[in-house]
RNA sequence: GGUGCCUUAGCUCAGGUGGUAGAGCAUCGGACUGAAAAUCCGUGUGUCCUUGGUUCGACUCCAAGAGGCACCA
């Protein structure tokens, strides 16, 4: 039931986690300044300098704060990965955690903060002609054909994925052929030592006053100028880092596909749904401590200062 | 005022010689280790508008009523 208590010396990574539109930016900065130190985003979105609209980055005024890494600074077409971001961070915190005894990273990118916390397999990068030649298979082939092929070349593999998700069965088979190897061989899901300790607040509140918040950030986004932001990297649109809530429904009315009101409204349907995948993620981290944002502000204080108090003073 | 058509799941609609009903979207649930705000999977009990009639049995047929749409006056 207990964790083990964190160790004495090491130091410690604040994970403060919850879905979209909860209020983790306003927290994490007052916790930063609490604490005396600098906040690590875990955002697949914020990372793009183009988008601080629409990924409801952190605003200027808020940058000037505190330090922030991981916002703005990356270029739309760059692409990046959660290993990428793990061996990133796990650097940063290095040189952080020489003057530092706390850090703080926050956001909703699950599979950037489990990246962080848990590790991730070692799997070499996929060259583009690889990437473009299964990629253009698929739109040749089909799922089937590829999933066949998933079958003799790791069929142990092909037993785990979803073969009806074409993003795993491609990225398989792109790692048997870059690798001349099986993915399920490089699959060795370790849990990486990490060399301090993790402390997981998890923000929350009751749905429906999730949902109206979301609600109303997608109008404030309007207000503040999210179409014409889309507009600006409209030509960008293909990049994956445009495959976003927020951009991708306003390409459409841009096309002419949707109304502006039924963009509008399919953004904050999206990210009600995009809130709700991320729950379903945090259920099954039986280490999260939840509280509400606004109600527990003292009891989050309370409950970090409590743990790294002890550790410092025993 | 007359004639015709419509009224079925939150929304748009399908359906059946009379045996209490089904699709898309929404909702909700889930999976997820290199594109993850991505990608994928699962999930449908609702006075079949109301009342009365026929019938062993009506959401389905008949009648009346209510609401909507169209056309004619």
């Amino acid at each position: 039931m207990e964790k083990a208590l964190p160790s004495k010396e090491k130091p410690t990574l604040v994970v403060l986690i919850g879905p979209t539109g909860v209020g983790k930016t306003e927290i994490s900065i007052r916790l930063a300044q609490l604490f005396h130190t600098d906040i690590i985003s875990a955002d697949s979105r914020q990372l793009y300098a183009d988008l601080k609209i629409g990924t409801a980055a952190p605003t200027e005024e808020q940058l000037a704060m505190v330090k922030h890494y991981f916002v703005g600074n990356l270029k739309l077409e760059d692409y990046y990965s959660a290993a990428q971001f793990e061996s990133e961070v796990i650097a940063l915190l290095n040189t952080l955690f020489e003057e530092k005894k706390v850090a703080i990273m926050t956001g909703g990118s699950m599979m950037y903060i489990d990246a962080v916390c848990k590790g991730i397999d070692d799997i070499p990068n996929i060259p583009d002609d690889i990437r473009t030649m299964i990629k253009q298979r698929y739109v040749d082939e089909g799922l089937e054909s590829l999933c066949a092929e998933l079958k003799l070349r790791d069929s142990e593999y092909y037993r785990q994925v979803d073969l009806k998700n074409p993003k795993r069965v491609i990225h398989a088979l792109e790692i048997c052929y870059t690798t001349g190897s099986t993915y399920s061989s490089l699959r060795t899901r370790p849990n990486k030592e990490r060399s301090f300790d993790i402390l997981k607040i998890g923000l929350t509140r009751p749905r429906e006053e999730l949902y109206e918040r979301i609600n109303q950030r997608v109008d404030t986004m309007m207000q503040q100028g999210l179409l014409d932001e889309v507009r600006r990297v409209y030509p960008y649109r293909t990049s994956n880092s445009l495959n976003t809530v927020g951009y991708k429904e306003l390409f459409n009315y841009l096309d002419g596909t949707w109304t502006l009101p039924f963009a509008v409204e399919k953004i904050k349907q999206n990210s009600r749904i995009y809130s709700r995948k991320q729950m379903t993620w945090y259920k099954k981290d039986d280490s999260i401590r939840w509280f509400h944002p606004e109600k527990d502000q003292k009891e989050v204080v309370d409950y970090i200062s409590s743990i790294i108090f002890q550790k410092n003073s025993i």
